[in-house]
Parts: structure tokens; C-alpha cells; sequence
DNA sequence: ACATTATCCTGCACGC
DNA sequence: TGCGTGCAGGATAATG
């Protein structure tokens, strides 16, 4: 039996998340893992022989509807897991940005330990889980941090502001996809964060009108403003 | 043990 | 026009 036929007969109890993850909870003690990565899309369709030629993974459910994970980039990934390997699997995540767990002392604690660029951590989910290329770079603007600053060097200071960025950031992340979720048909998750570095490379800062620089971090592109981020 | 790099995958922007 | 190249993203495996 293949992992994706262990979920067939089961019913669908409930529907989480864990950081990045959606956890489809199922009858009998198991549950699926979707993480949409990128673009992916995890959504019931009306009918399930009716499939978009983006859908990567699709389970038919008994009224012919269907759940897919629909990705054009084919880079999210749906697992089959049993209720006992729920802890091992996301034992490396952080908090979530708006659980009490996460504080400032918390933040710090991290940050201590390393003297990797802060927005590396940002990017590792160890510290708080939610923040990815976008939405770290955003944070640190807005906490005025440079990216390439070592994590064990930041003062005090900057960290309390870096904590109330990172929850300003999700928290207004997360109620934007909900929104655009609860659109008839829509799905447009991010389009409607207004994002003051992310892509604007060689355009003016809207606060110091520095020109904003970008800069490999991790094999990724990280954007910032010189002027504002120190 | 740590840090950096490659890999997955597709679509799109770009230069010639 | 069309083709090749490179980049985008998150997480993890592989390499240094």
C-alpha cells in the first residue's frame, strides 16, 4: 500500500496549521502534511475527474468533489503521516509569531547563539516559524536592522523592534490570505502586502529615499535599504 | 559540527 | 522570431 492510499476511507475531522504546513486531520489517527512552497494551492474542486493540468497530488472525496494540491511550479509536497510522528516532525519549528511563546526574550535567546546574518535566522522557521524571503526583508526594514548583521550582535533595542515587525508583518500577512481566500473564487495570497524593499532594487526608499540595494544571502536575493537599515 | 551549495520544478523575463 | 540562460521561491540533501 502506497502512503497516499493509507488515507483512502478515512473522513476529514479537521483542518490545522503548523507554520508553514497545513495539517488535514483524518479519521483513525492520521493526518496529511501540505506544504504549498511557493505557488501551490491546496483547494476542493467540484468535481475531481475534472483536474486543472497543474494539479500535482488529488484524492477523490465520496460526493465526486475533489481535494488537490494545485501547483504550477510543482514544488509543494502533500505526506501521509500517523498521529505518532506529529511531534518528530516538527520538532526543529518555532513558535508561531502570535503565540505567547514568542517574546522578545525568545527572540534574543536565538539570536545569541548565533553569529549568522539575521536574516538567515529569520529564514530557518527555528526562531518563529512564517517568515520567508519577502516577508523577512520586510521585517527588517521595518525594524531598521541590516540583513547582513550578525544576529549575536544586535542591541536590545533593535531586537524589541525586530519582534514587533516579524508580528506586524504575519499578522497582517495571514489576515490578507485569509481575506483573499474568502473572495468568491480568489486566491491571492501576498498580493495585497504592501512591501516597502522586496523587488526594488535601484528604486528610492519611501522613507529615506535611498536607493535600495539587493544582495545574495543564502542563494537568495535579499532587498534593503542602505539608509534606513543599519 | 558547522556553513555553504545543489536540488527540486516551471514559467517568465531577458539578451542576442 | 526563437532559442538559450538565469532567476524566483522553501526546505532539505549533499558537499565542503
Amino acid at each position: 500500500m502506497t502512503n497516499a492510499e493509507r488515507a483512502i476511507g478515512r473522513r476529514i475531522e479537521a483542518v490545522k496549521r503548523r507554520g508553514k504546513n497545513i495539517l488535514v486531520g483524518l479519521s483513525g489517527g492520521a493526518f496529511l502534511r501540505v506544504h504549498l512552497k511557493m505557488t501551490g494551492n491546496c483547494l476542493v474542486v467540484p468535481d475531481v475527474r475534472l483536474r486543472a493540468a497543474t494539479v500535482r497530488a488529488w484524492f477523490g472525496l465520496e460526493d465526486g468533489r475533489g481535494l488537490v494540491l494545485d501547483d504550477p511550479r510543482a514544488l509543494g509536497r502533500i505526506s501521509f503521516h500517523e498521529e505518532s510522528e506529529r511531534e518528530a516532525l516538527f520538532a526543529g519549528l518555532g513558535p508561531e509569531p502570535d503565540d505567547a511563546a514568542f517574546t522578545v526574550a525568545h527572540l534574543a535567546a536565538c539570536a545569541r547563539k548565533t553569529v549568522k546574518p539575521v536574516k538567515l535566522l529569520l529564514m530557518e522557521q527555528k526562531a518563529v516559524v512564517g517568515l520567508g524571503n519577502i516577508y523577512a526583508a520586510e521585517a527588517l526594514f521595518q525594524a531598521g536592522i541590516d540583513p547582513k548583521k550578525p544576529s549575536s550582535r544586535i542591541s536590545g533595542p533593535k531586537l524589541r523592534a525586530l519582534h514587533g515587525a516579524i508580528v506586524g508583518v504575519l499578522r497582517i500577512a495571514l489576515d490578507s490570505a485569509v481575506a483573499a481566500y474568502e473572495q468568491p473564487g480568489g486566491f491571492a495570497e501576498g498580493e495585497n502586502f504592501p512591501v516597502a524593499v522586496y523587488g526594488r532594487e535601484g528604486e528610492q526608499c519611501f522613507r529615506c529615499q535611498s536607493v535600495i540595494r539587493r544582495i545574495p544571502q543564502g542563494g537568495r536575493s535579499t532587498y534593503y535599504c542602505p539608509g534606513c537599515q543599519k
